[in-house]
RNA sequence: GGACGGCUAGCUCAGCUGGUUAGAGCGCUACGUUGACAUCGUAGAGGUCACAAGUUCAAAUCUUGUGUCGUCCACCA
């Protein structure tokens, strides 16, 4: 057994040569693992490949990797699939700004064709770079297996469901994937349409203008988007409002600035009679719920504003303005013919695009959509059934809730982007023949000329909405067959709504099984202050600097720990910091044993009549900590799994059991130690693979920890306890001793005795004679500064000296009091009692509580109450 | 407007299905080079568990209401 253990545990140098073995070995390929019972699988939600991995990536993938390492050690077959995404809009937006800023130019100056290449030759070198990352953080993937969502295989099945939807038709001819003409969001810097999940709202503040079109028209409205009233067709005011009940149905013809409009004055009872005057002018063309209305009252649409962001044409004087500045331009054309009654300052909610931040113009567009509930089969409604009948486990479980709910409010979902970034939608539009548009929808491109592309891509979400299954190989792969559904997903709350969602219904829909069978959602990381991380900020932690600091340990524990199931967290460097004592205090703990001790590593045949107090002890204390940390593992408690770990190993282990041995005389210590030792390893390996797997190197194990058996508290039940270990409360010899110790300590430091000065004590221990005695090498050498100590049974009350009452042991510290002080401790050490009898008393004073109370509680109660009164009795009160 | 979540020690948070003297980590105070660890040890101080009412023998824990901060959804023309 190697001797010579560095006093600090550096990370850098054991962590990527253990990851590398562990590579080599082979440990992360499922078909590596011997003897496994059963199947583990997770597929990981793939990054986006533009980028690098931020601390919401490590979060999420310490989650799945302690779970695999985990069931892993269970015995089952553990796959843990990595991938990549290409991830659309965004690395398209990441790509643009950096050929804008490096070269100067845009992507028309590359042209489709060269900017897709370029796209994807910088994905593959982020892909690369993000790997080396995910291996950095520990997590035991199977890379042999990992994919990228334009793998063609993967796209092959992407296009098909597409294909497959488009050709899904009800009775009524409605396909499940339509292309129609309907109201999206527009970002007109993406020039692309969003679906509604894209879009995020900022508050803004803004003007609210009433006006009327022109002198003529009777009724005054209000609006924030002057620019737009260029396209309305109607006035829409609430069916029970008196004030307009007498216009509705009428037609006026109104000069609104020089463009002549037809205006239906039409009653909808969403219109809300307290805002502004109480009508609203309707633009089916550029917002949603005025094409609701349109739709309903049979409206013409007239689109004002184009995907550029600027005025359509025929709009005169207006036609190619921006938007803005088309609203100056009416503002004032308003003004000098006195048809703006008053300005009033407001704040609205802007939309703006969830990847460049640009506002979102609605428009009326020709687009791709999915249909959520068609007559074959409602996506939304088949969700709905997999979540609610709990074959689909969400945790936490208000989750279930949040999913619910949206999927009861989900629209159809617009998946054509007008992006180059991406796989195009398989759709064909033939050469015109009797002025009707001949459309094809395949896989590939069908026979004969003049065939055109649709130049559109796909929704991100539409490609990684399928990962679950693609990513797996489906339909004819062995993993497929194998691992779906898997077993664990995990991802970050915010991304419910666009990838939870989608991956049930498209998964439902194509392979006509859930999946996965539990989702997990993890938080959200902040800064230590609550705030969101953000590069511009500042304020970011970055993963890669904690990790080369603290060690990759440190910084998994400090996501872990703390964490509640989605909730947010914050972090701090400090936290990581302790964590790296946390891992430290592990490696020194090892390090003092393997040092001191010819551990048993094979061989833990105890002899228990040579079994201490202390011996006892530990080994209950690990025989309930096997069981709870299992038990968390199994719930998910990760946290309160840890923060068992972590008390075990330092309040428990380090400070009483370790200091112990260098007191205690038994001889069994090799194997008990060397029992405790590698069972915590193994408790501690899911959370901290690298120095758990390092220690249980230099412990001279054959095979590695990340393969080893989960433990086992069977050998910890075979031992014969003096006491029940089932029960939590009972005491076991060691607790009293541990009390006294803590006792006299407490009465050194408050009669302020030298740390040096050693004194002689008397102990009067009625009961517990034997068990005093066989721990007196403790009492004297634990930081008691007992040189001399004596005990008996009982003995005349010693006056004038120290006196400490622990249940029913009575300690005198000989010839060091200092009286002030003692009268002072004893005084408070009386407050405390006083205080807690009086509590008990209250109780049993209540005739109800008596009565009502189950019996044991009350007895409970008065049994506390006899042992402080005995306790205060002995401190002559 | 709808919903959800938080409000517990100076800070960050645990406290599940009601019964503990209300806990942990960090920070703070005092002391300490004791044979792994100063990335340490020992001992402390510090909380009307946001507020109010209710249920109960018993409430940080359950119910209702209020306040406050935050998040999401819808949407404000």
């Amino acid at each position: 057994m190697p001797k010579e253990i560095p006093k600090a545990y550096e990370p850098d140098k054991y962590e990527d040569v253990i990851y590398r073995k562990w590579e080599e070995s082979g440990v992360f390929q499922p078909e590596n693992l011997k003897n496994t019972k059963g199947v583990y699988c997770n597929v990981l939600p793939p990054p986006n490949s533009n980028g690098e991995l931020h601390l919401g990536h490590v979060s999420g993938y310490v989650v799945m990797d302690l779970m695999g390492r985990y069931q892993r050690m269970l015995g089952k077959k553990v796959l843990l699939l990595p991938g990549k995404d290409h991830a659309g809009i965004q690395t398209q937006v990441v790509y643009e700004k950096k050929i804008k800023k490096e070269r100067n130019i845009n992507r028309h100056d590359l042209g489709r064709d060269k900017f897709y290449d370029e796209v994807y030759d910088f994905c593959i070198d982020r892909a690369n770079y993000m790997r080396s990352q995910e291996k950095k953080i520990g997590l035991s993937a199977d890379w042999d297996k990992e994919k990228f969502t334009l793998d063609p295989k993967i796209v092959k099945q992407v296009l098909k469901t597409f294909v497959d939807m488009y050709n899904e038709v009800d009775a009524q001819g409605n396909r499940m994937i339509y292309r129609g003409e309907r109201i999206i969001n527009w970002c007109p810097r993406c020039a692309s349409a969003l679906a509604d999940v894209e879009v995020e709202h900022e508050e803004q503040q803004a003007k609210l203008y009433y006006f009327t079109y022109d002198k003529n028209f009777p009724i005054l409205i209000a609006t924030t988007r002057l620019e737009t009233k260029l396209g309305d067709t109607a006035v829409a005011v609430n069916p029970k409002d008196e004030r307009y009940k007498k216009y509705i149905g009428k037609i006026y013809q109104a000069d609104f600035c020089g463009v002549k409009l037809e205006i239906k004055i039409i009653a909808d009872r969403n219109v809300d009679m307290k805002f502004g005057t109480g009508a609203l002018g309707v633009t089916p063309a550029h917002s949603a719920i005025d094409w609701q209305m349109a739709q309903e009252n049979d409206l013409k649409i007239v689109k004002v504003i184009n995907e550029d962001g600027k005025i359509n044409k025929n709009f005169g004087e207006f036609s190619g303005k921006t938007v803005l500045a088309a609203r100056e331009m009416i503002v004032e054309k308003l003004k000098e013919q006195g048809l703006i009654e008053k300005e009033e300052d407001f704040i609205n909610n802007l939309s703006v695009c969830e990847r460049c931040k640009t506002a979102i113009e609605p428009l009326v567009s020709e687009q791709w959509f999915v249909n959520v509930d068609h007559k074959n089969f409602s996506l939304k409604k088949e969700a709905r059934k997999a979540i609610e009948s709990g074959k689909i486990n969400i945790y936490p479980e208000k989750f279930k809730d949040v999913m619910l709910s949206w999927i009861d409010n989900v629209h159809d979902w617009c998946i054509s982007r007008q992006i180059w970034w991406g796989p195009r939608i398989p759709a064909w539009y033939g050469a015109t023949i009797n002025k009707k548009e001949k459309i094809y929808v395949g896989a590939d491109k069908p026979e004969g000329n003049g065939w055109v592309q649709d130049s559109d891509t796909f929704d991100t979400w539409f490609s990684s909405g399928q990962w679950a299954y693609t990513a797996l190989g489906f339909p004819g792969g062995d993993d497929f067959k194998e691992f779906y559904p898997s077993d664990t997903m995990v991802m970050g709350r915010d991304i419910l709504p666009f990838w939870a969602f989608r991956m049930i219904i498209l998964s439902l829909y194509r392979t006509g099984k859930i999946p996965f069978k539990n989702l997990y959602f993890t938080g959200l990381i902040r800064d230590e202050k609550g705030k969101k991380m953000s590069k511009s900020k500042g304020n970011g932690i970055e993963p890669l600097d904690m990790i080369e600091k603290y060690g990759t340990d440190a910084a998994r524990l400090s996501t872990i720990i703390g964490a509640t199931p989605g909730n947010d967290m914050n972090l701090s460097e400090e936290k990581i910091a302790g964590f790296r004592n946390m891992v430290n205090k592990l490696w020194n703990i090892s390090r003092y044993v393997i040092t001191n001790y010819e551990l048993q590593i094979t061989n833990y045949e105890l002899n228990q009549k040579k079994l201490t107090s202390a011996d006892y002890w530990i080994l209950q204390k690990m025989f309930m900590l096997i069981s709870l940390v299992t038990d968390d593992l199994n719930n998910y408690q990760f946290s309160q799994a840890g923060e068992r770990l972590r008390e075990f190993t330092w309040n428990e282990l380090a400070d009483w059991y370790i200091e112990a041995t260098k007191f205690d005389s038994g001889t069994e210590k090799n194997k008990v130690l060397g029992m405790i030792l590698r069972d915590l390893l193994k408790l501690w390996h899911p959370f901290i693979p690298f120095v758990t797997e390092t220690i249980w190197k230099k412990l001279s194990y054959e095979d590695f920890l990340i393969i080893s058996k989960w433990p086992d508290v069977k050998c910890y039940l075979n031992i014969k306890y003096a006491y029940d270990i089932n029960d939590k409360n009972s005491l076991s010899d060691f607790t009293l001793v541990v009390h006294l110790i803590k006792a006299i300590r407490n009465a050194r430091l408050e009669n302020k005795i030298e740390p040096s000065r050693k004194v002689k004590a008397v102990i009067h221990a009625g009961e517990c004679v034997e068990l005093i005695r066989r721990n007196e090498s403790l009492i004297k050498g634990m930081r008691t500064g007992i040189e001399e100590l004596e005990v008996k049974k009982s003995g005349e009350e010693i006056v004038g000296e120290i006196k400490i009452v622990v249940a029913d042991v009575i300690i005198y510290l000989i010839g060091a009091i200092d009286k002030e002080k003692e009268e002072a401790r004893i005084k408070k050490e009386k407050i405390n009692l006083e205080k807690q009898i009086k509590i008990i008393k209250n109780k049993l004073a209540n005739k109800n509580f008596v009565e009502r109370a189950p019996e044991m509680i009350v007895k409970q109660e008065k049994d506390k109450l006899g042992r402080l009164e005995k306790e205060i009795g002995e401190l002559g009160f």
